[in-house]
DNA sequence: TGTACATCAGTGAACGCGCGTTCACTGATGTAC
DNA sequence: TGTACATCAGTGAACGCGCGTTCACTGATGTAC
């Protein structure tokens, strides 16, 4: 129990990750950090120059961790990697609601590169391109293509998360994943 | 001017109805709402007894504009029909933000009867129906189909209203919302 | 190796803010005779 | 039809809350000689 914390900058964001694992970035306040930290609210100010700060790093450590959740796992063909891919994306949100929220897309705005940054859109895209090579799915369709599944993929987490869906039991929500997943790979093969 | 406002109810639920056009239900605070409707901010407690009353009163407000504002054009059909009224949850989205995000599914969980009581769940339902009847989508399958074009059209709302396509144009917006509607419709007729 | 001192990372108290809510009130409205 | 009075819909002031942020501070750390 050093006076000097040690390591408070870690500190903070690893309560900060707490927090917004159960209540996504709302939950995350200065006080509560610190409170958690276990140190007066005012310190933060030595590692951060203002609660957005904080914010901002939080939600990119929580990149981080979907960055590791979601490496997909490499399948035979191009469209069960998209199908593997998609689901993997739907329990991310259902595992992890609060850190679902911040990395798609509560509060921050995400660009560009940030979009392309994102181990789930690689994935999507790569198996995306298999998909084009083989000859499925016209080299012009493939931007929409990617839209089109990224779509359905997150609109049902939300269906889930704060829609309808909520008061379903987890094997038949994972049970109407799998057909709209499967739903939006057929409707862009054809 | 009457000391007596008249009817004020009503007033504060039109305030409302402003305040959450722009942001949603966070922006719906009591002590705005009163100010909008040029009342003390206690005012509100003779109609309403605190502020989550006044919230759903709002939210009930919204759900009654969408109606609305979302009653199916026929079409042709049932295929044409269902893509309309895909394009235009789509649209409502992305001309009401707020209204959209506190009906679907901002703050307020909606059950299954507010389900299917929307209007625009209705004529997907029945679109729905229409291609079983037709013999295009298999009986057990019209509930997944459902939702599965459901999350597709509300995801893609999520894309353009917090995520990356946030920052591409609306004519390109609509555009690649036809080609997801038109996708996931396709999807689940085969 | 030991000491003087600058730096650095915390503390405790306080600020102003907007919020929801409560209190005692006041003046207009409408009803009973 | 006119007046007494209960009711009802507002007002102004105040409360406590948690928030972000700032202030002056203090005690530990680490460096220079």
């Amino acid at each position: 129990m050093a006076y000097h914390h040690g390591d408070l900058a870690v500190a903070l964001v690893d309560a900060g990750l707490e927090l917004t694992r159960g209540g996504g970035l709302e939950a995350l306040t200065l006080r509560e950090v610190t409170r958690r930290a276990g140190v007066s609210p005012n310190a933060a100010y030595r590692h951060f120059p203002n609660r957005e700060a904080l914010r901002e790093a939080v939600a990119a450590a929580i990149l981080a961790r979907v960055a590791e959740g979601m490496t997909p796992v490499p399948d035979a063909d191009a469209a069960g990697r998209l199908r593997t891919v998609g689901l993997a994306y739907v329990d991310f949100a259902l595992a992890e609601p609060g850190w679902f929220s911040v990395a798609f897309f509560g509060g921050r705005r995400l660009g560009p590169g940030d979009v392309a940054a994102t181990p789930a859109f690689r994935a999507l895209a790569d198996a995306l391109s298999d998909l084009v090579e083989a000859g499925e799915v016209a080299a012009d369709d493939a931007t929409s293509a990617a839209w089109s599944c990224w779509a359905t993929v997150h609109g049902f987490a939300e269906l889930c998360l704060h829609g309808p869906l909520a008061a379903v039991p987890a094997s038949e929500q994972r049970r109407l994943a799998a057909s709209a997943v499967d739903a939006i790979i057929a409707g862009i093969r054809s």
